[in-house]
DNA sequence: GACTCATATAAGCCTCCACTTATATGATCC
DNA sequence: GGATCATATAAGTGGAGGCTTATATGAGTC
C-alpha cells in the first residue's frame, strides 16, 4: 500500500497512469506529451510497475502499457473509510 | 489535488491521518505512537493542514485535528475512473 | 506579570528521488 | 550477423522533503 501513494505522489507518474487508463499503450506514445526524456518515463514505469499499478504486455519489440485497477480498488476503499459519520 | 497525493506519501501522515479518522484529538495525543519529536508532528500536522484533510478547532490551548472528509471523497472519485471496463 | 503548558516555526542536516547523459538489452529487418 | 528500432538500466547530480535541536507564540495559572 505504500508504494501504492509513493508512486502516485508524483504528478508525471499520475499523468502516465491517466494515458494508460483505458487502453494500451506503447512507451513511444507516453513519451510525447512530457518534456522529459524517454530514460525518465522508463524509470516512472519501473516505479508503477512496482507498484502493481500497471501490467505490461510485449508484442514485437514495443511493450504495451495498462492501468491495472486492483491497487485502484483498494485505495478507493482506503480513501472510503473517511467518509464522514461513521464512528467506530 | 497534488497536494493531497503528496500529503498522502509519507506514512507516518497517513498513520496520523488513521489516528483523527473517527474523533478529534489534541496533538499531544498523536505524539504518542510515534518516534518522533514533537515538532515532527507538528509539522506533518501542517503540510495535512494545507491539503485539506485535516482541519483543527482551538480549545483552550489545545488544538484539535480531525480528519477532512472532502478530498477523501475526491480521491475516492479520481481512483474510480480507474475501475475495468470503462472504456472511453 | 512571571511561569508553565501546548503547539508552531526556524535553521540545518541528510536521505531520497526525479532528472540527465551514456550505455545495455532484446527484438526485427536486411 | 550487422544495423536499427524500442525500451531498460547505470551512474551521477540537484533539489525536495522529513528529521532534529533550538526557539517562538499564545493561552491558562498563580
Amino acid at each position: 500500500m505504500s508504494d501504492i501513494f509513493r508512486a502516485l505522489a508524483d504528478p508525471t507518474r499520475r499523468r502516465i497512469l491517466d494515458l494508460v487508463r483505458d487502453r494500451e499503450r506503447p512507451v513511444n506514445e507516453l513519451l510525447e506529451p512530457f518534456r522529459v526524456t524517454q530514460s525518465a518515463v522508463s524509470q516512472h514505469l519501473r516505479v508503477l510497475r512496482e507498484a502493481g499499478l500497471v501490467r505490461l504486455r510485449r508484442v514485437g519489440r514495443q511493450r504495451l502499457y495498462r492501468a491495472e485497477a486492483g491497487p485502484m480498488r483498494r485505495l478507493a476503499e482506503w480513501a472510503g473509510r473517511f467518509k464522514e459519520g461513521k464512528t467506530r
